[in-house]
DNA sequence: TGCGACTCTAAACTTTGGTTTAGGATTTCT
DNA sequence: AGAAATCCTAAACCAAAGTTTAGAGTCGCA
């Protein structure tokens, strides 16, 4: 039976060589086993013992998937992916688990959990939800590097220039702002330029799609009282 | 101990009068039962006692959520959520069974469930799941009441106009657009003005947020042939 | 106090966008 | 064959956008 993911495949030499596997459990035989396991498929695991181990450590700089068991020593993995979320990191996280319950796995699933497994499982399911969560955190790290981008260049922005930002990617006509704004054509035109080329858009099309950006950020207060 | 939703609660008089709550369990007893509890919190149910009772059932027209047996006499309601999402049909699904197992509520929610909730459950979990599932489906509804709109409008518009449409937002300028189709700039206004009018946008930042719902829908074949 | 950043303005100019009017050529459907 | 839709074009015109140059007033901070 074929897979569908690189991993566990042998025609994947080493396409997850700059990602990272987090292994939490405070089962050290299984933490070992699952080590080789993901050593013989070519990504360099971390081991921790406890969440407070893996926090305490380094953060992971290249995509990152957790694999963590439910019931831990100090926190609960479900503790531990709530957290996670407050704290407004969105690690992927594949749960694995000798004692689920249903609420339990439904519950982390809930969360945005990629898988939940219950030990016994087969190696290949761990290792098609590990590519799925290292997938995913891939994706969201290209979304972050652009977002984090833009959202350097709006911080550029005086506060003026991000007054119009807005109208302008609302559609409002230069005339238009003038009014609303209490002041002459020729001063918004001058505003609306140089916002134009310190965010890095040359057309009113790309600066909606920035706007867009931004506004899923909600860094946008969207009618501040600098009107 | 307070709810957090509408469903159950003494203030909500009729807040759920145009919704529909569907309960597909192939055990009397319990259905009749369901239908009571959802009865006395205001909504009125509607019950089957196989999946195919239901699709051959007039489809509901307003907001509806399932309630769904895991286990039912014909296909199985994870087959079914599997056949819904196939056929674009995004209905919530609250899985209420007897008999689940972990990897059956895992795959449930991966799917999309709203809720897996094993008997016996709390009546309040039920409402409240219920009351999530409307509500997205309330949203839902709204967004393909939008999206028809557009589609419809952008259904009028010629060949020709939908290659300025995706030029235009794209921010191409006016004098770009005839050159690369190979006709004048006078052309490309005359379509550009009649695109604008027929799609319904009054501005370019219009038009883009237009194109971006239409994009959502893969509608637009990207870079056609007809350039 | 003086520098720098921000905001505002005027005037003159070029480019682009948008509209109208008045056609010609082609295809499609009835 | 005729009607309708589509696509194309020209000329002329007005409105809007964008740029440049040059300068004035305000504010905070070193």
């Amino acid at each position: 039976m074929r897979q569908s993911t690189d991993l566990g495949s042998r025609a994947a030499a080493a396409p997850n060589s700059h990602s990272c596997v987090v292994v939490i459990d405070d089962d050290e035989g299984f933490r070992e086993s699952l080590g080789r396991l993901l050593r013989a498929v070519g990504v360099n695991p971390r081991l921790f013992a406890s969440i407070n181990d893996f926090v305490r450590s380094d953060p992971p700089d290249s995509p990152t998937c957790l694999v963590l068991d439910v019931r831990l020593p100090e926190r609960s993995g479900l503790d531990f992916q709530r957290d996670l979320a407050a704290a407004g990191a969105t690690l992927p996280i594949v749960f694995v688990t000798g004692h689920g319950d249903i609420p339990m796995s439904v519950q982390a699933m809930k969360a945005g959990a990629i898988e939940f497994l219950t030990k016994p499982f087969r190696e290949q399911d761990l290792l098609d939800a590990i590519s799925a969560g290292l997938a995913r955190d891939r994706v969201r790290r290209q979304n972050d590097e652009v977002l984090s981008g833009v959202r350097a260049r709006f911080q550029l922005l005086t506060a003026r220039e991000r007054v119009i930002l807005a109208r302008v990617a609302e559609g409002r006509l230069n005339k238009q702002i003038a009014g609303e704004l209490g002041i002459t054509e020729t001063t918004v035109k001058v505003h609306r330029s140089n916002m134009m080329k310190k965010i890095g858009a040359t057309s009113v099309p790309e600066l909606c799609r920035i706007v867009d950006k931004l506004k899923l950020l909600k860094l946008l207060p969207e009618n501040s009282k600098l009107a």
